[in-house]
DNA sequence: GCAAAAGTGTTATGAATACACCCATGT
DNA sequence: ACATGGGTGTATTCATAACACTTTTGC
């Protein structure tokens, strides 16, 4: 394996984290942190998307693949390349400079952004290097960069993409129930959706199998658990050409 | 404006032209023709997309429209950057390493893939320095590089694309009939539609703006031609949130 | 028994589908 | 007059949208 760094293409991963219990749509970031060498005057304290220089022999999905990996420890997630970023002065505002003479950055960087789809829970920020932290993707923090745009444009993904492939169920636990994808709806695309419709919509759905399970520590009436069959989603999927413009 | 060239990174440019004529989705395609020295052998004799390196101090969206315009003479066309490629090995075939060669291309080089969209009349293809030529999206020739690769990454992301917004009038001309909405969509989408149900969705469409013209020069009942007002649709337009998996 | 969320049914409306013939024009 | 593609109407089916109350459980 040769890790040799291409100075100028890197890789940055939004990762979106869903989070069950508060119904919030999350992103990963971590932090940056610069003192002036007098450690008196704080230079950068700011947030950035992971990312890394793409590597010689590297390809690109793989490349998102194991800088998420580094940050998260985890594989095999849903990813998406969903496009590249190479405007001239992406990296040049002042702080943005503080940071790269720092760093080993080429000033004309052009990354490939992918975003990531899992559940806030099975990341583990306690003590992490990298001091990676969640986020609302409604209440982002003071980004650098161009990643505040490289989220935004994600995340514009990501509400068409939820509307059209199955993906909301990277998002979700193994077993939820039909509130859960209900309120997932809703927080990913700022909405409110009629339950008793959504329901009999959902319900309908062949690769949504119940379990012979229910929710279980409630203290209220425990809910229905289903899982997602990606088997028979497969199986079932009938391209539709529905002309909606 | 600094020409300076960056060695591995390019912009390759998937050119769709609609022939409203013979009903034709076509690509645009470059001729890439080496012999050995002794002028006895033909070493590489096959077609690739139109591309270029990006500049230094150039935004990836600017190196595109450059490339294009360089090609066609064309400004002020629909553009959608959709997907970077970079593979290790995407120039390393045995041909593709002949003309490498013969260029100067790093053999690690990623691309930003763009396509474009207009109408096949609109470039002059004779005499065109790079001996240019129209091939049917499903008759291509020989192609260099991953170049099939990305024009049909590009047809895919056109047939979703075409479904869900007005992305279809680039590729007529000013003036239409209904039909040639219709015709236009069979043959990107390869389907048959139902003549009465189409026309009955389109002329409801406000945007949608009959002219007082009808077609000359046909021998047979001329056509009640259109026009699309991107000012219309603009205005009317809502998104919906239709949850359709 | 109370709080909290799960779960349920009906009606109305609009869009998609399927389908076959007459019409207007140029030659 | 004829060949060519333009243009039209209706009935059916299906999905969405709107809307309020009962049920089940843990405490």
């Amino acid at each position: 394996m040769n890790n040799k760094k291409i100075s100028n293409i890197s890789v940055d991963c939004v990762v979106f984290g869903y989070d069950t219990e508060t119904k919030s749509l999350n992103v990963l970031l971590i932090k940056r942190y610069l003192e002036s060498k007098s450690e008196k005057k704080i230079l950068v304290d700011d947030y950035v998307l992971t990312g890394y220089h793409v590597y010689e022999n590297e390809a690109l999905d793989d490349s998102a693949s194991r800088v998420l990996k580094e940050l998260t420890g985890l594989t095999n997630l849903y990813k998406k390349q969903f496009k590249a970023f190479g405007d001239p002065n992406r990296l040049t505002n002042e702080k943005d400079l503080l940071w790269i003479q720092n760093e080993e950055f080429n000033l004309r960087t052009i990354t490939i952004a992918y975003y990531f789809l899992l559940k806030t829970d099975d990341v583990s920020i306690e003590n992490n290097k990298y001091q990676a932290q969640w986020f609302s993707i409604n209440d982002l923090p003071e980004l650098g960069f161009d990643h505040k745009q490289i989220i935004l444009e994600a995340y514009e993904d990501l509400k068409t993409k939820c509307l059209q492939e199955p993906i909301i169920f990277e998002l979700l636990p193994d077993k939820f129930t039909i509130n859960d994808v209900q309120d997932l709806y809703q927080s990913i695309l700022a909405i409110e959706i009629d339950n008793r419709n959504f329901r009999r919509k959902l319900i309908n759905k062949k690769y949504l199998v119940p379990l012979d399970e229910k929710q279980v520590g409630v203290s209220k009436k425990p809910a229905q658990l289903y899982m997602f069959s990606k088997d028979i989603y497969n199986k079932m999927f009938q391209k539709n050409y529905l002309i909606n413009i």
